[in-house]
DNA sequence: GCAGCTTTGTGAATGTGCGCACATGCGCAT
DNA sequence: ATGCGCATGTGCGCACATTCACAAAGCTGC
């Protein structure tokens, strides 16, 4: 489920806050979403709550981190060393969250060697050494739409197997390589549509799918 | 639809290719989605195809331009001139598909006075002048996650009707108010739920949701 | 004009996610 | 020890998305 990662961060946050115990309609308010949608997630990790009390906190974020596989790091590479290369090198959240960056490499001579967020850039020949030596599953796709199949086949010939697409291009690639899309400007143009589609006063967009929620104050 | 924008980006490639008509089948190729389904979205937009045919490119651009609200521009305010927004405000695709950069604000008057993209930024208690002069519906937070929060409710106050928000943090909005939200954490969590689960060869990872699919070569 | 090929548009079946509502089970107070 | 309250876990129905399969419809060549 896609929802698993919200509720970990919630929990995290929770448990920094040293609560110990949470219910699923506290998580669910949390989480902006409904309290069964909620139970039924956990649920499906197994019976970790306690009836008439709620959960543990701890003991939740362990087993969502287990589900999730994210009970060592997953290093990734960046492919791109350009606007949005550099902001995600740069970016900490990665690193925090288990995903520390393990290189970033560029086609272009003239941004190799340059430091971003305390990595160097490389050339994009090194590849299957970094992803190699690093063991590195995860690529990240930051390049302009015309290079990013090539990206994604030298991302793929070097041993990667899942791939984080910023490109708004589609990607070909073989069975069983896993690829995300993010394209920001998609966002917008859901944004927009909706915008035009406003009516004067008091009608909410429902259930555009996952995600996008109008949330009461 | 959310899949519209993917459509219309595929479009205008084609368009600038000089295809002048393309079928169902081949826009569903290129969208990496069914055929049957790209019928039926576009079916939705009323029945401007040919049978016999297929669909003629130019047309089927300009009724999802409309359709999508992309008759005119959205001009977008990006609220924090850190990494991330640095790279949105310096990402040239926003404004070519649509969405100029109105303005760029943050809180921190060290960061005020720079130029990002070709646009100055400013300081945050201009953000209601920004968003009136410029007609500003749709507001970007780019901020870390503490500041998320105020930023959406100055956004709003300031007479935003929309908010992207790559903050990890659940937004509280006015009903009425448009949230949609990109984690870049999350997406990379998702992929080591993948990467977890995966068998030893073979088995990819089917229909996640909207995204995320392993295609064959 | 008409037959045949091609492609759209859509009814029907299938699959999936969501949320209500309730039974189950646990803890606590008396 | 026992009953009561409360929160979990889940069966069921609903609504929506997806896909199949086919009928309607246009273009082409004769």
């Amino acid at each position: 489920m896609a929802r698993l990662p919200v509720y970990l961060r919630i929990l995290i946050e929770q448990a920094n806050d040293n609560v110990e115990s949470i219910s699923s309609e506290g998580l669910a308010e949390l989480a902006g979403v409904n309290a069964a949608k909620v139970r039924k997630d956990l649920s499906y990790l197994g019976s970790y709550g306690t009836r008439g009390v709620g959960y543990e906190v701890a003991f939740l974020v362990y087993q969502i981190r287990r589900e999730l596989g994210l009970t060592h790091d997953w290093p990734v590479v960046i492919v791109g060393a350009g606007n949005l290369g550099q902001a995600l090198a740069g970016y900490g959240g990665f690193g925090e969250r288990g995903f520390p960056v393990a290189g970033v490499v560029d086609i272009e001579q003239a941004k190799v060697g340059s430091v971003i967020g305390g990595v160097r850039v490389r050339h994009i020949d090194d590849l299957p050494q970094i992803v190699q030596s690093r063991r590195v599953s995860i690529g990240v796709v930051a390049t302009p739409p015309a290079a990013a199949q090539d990206a994604a086949d030298r991302l793929v010939r070097a041993g990667c197997t899942s791939i984080l697409n910023f490109a708004p291009v589609v990607l070909n690639v073989p069975i069983g390589i896993i690829v995300r899309k993010v394209d920001l400007a998609v966002e917008l143009q859901i944004l927009s549509y909706y915008e035009q589609r406003r009516t004067p006063v008091g009608l909410q967009a429902f259930g555009s799918n996952d995600n996008g929620r109008g949330a009461s104050a």
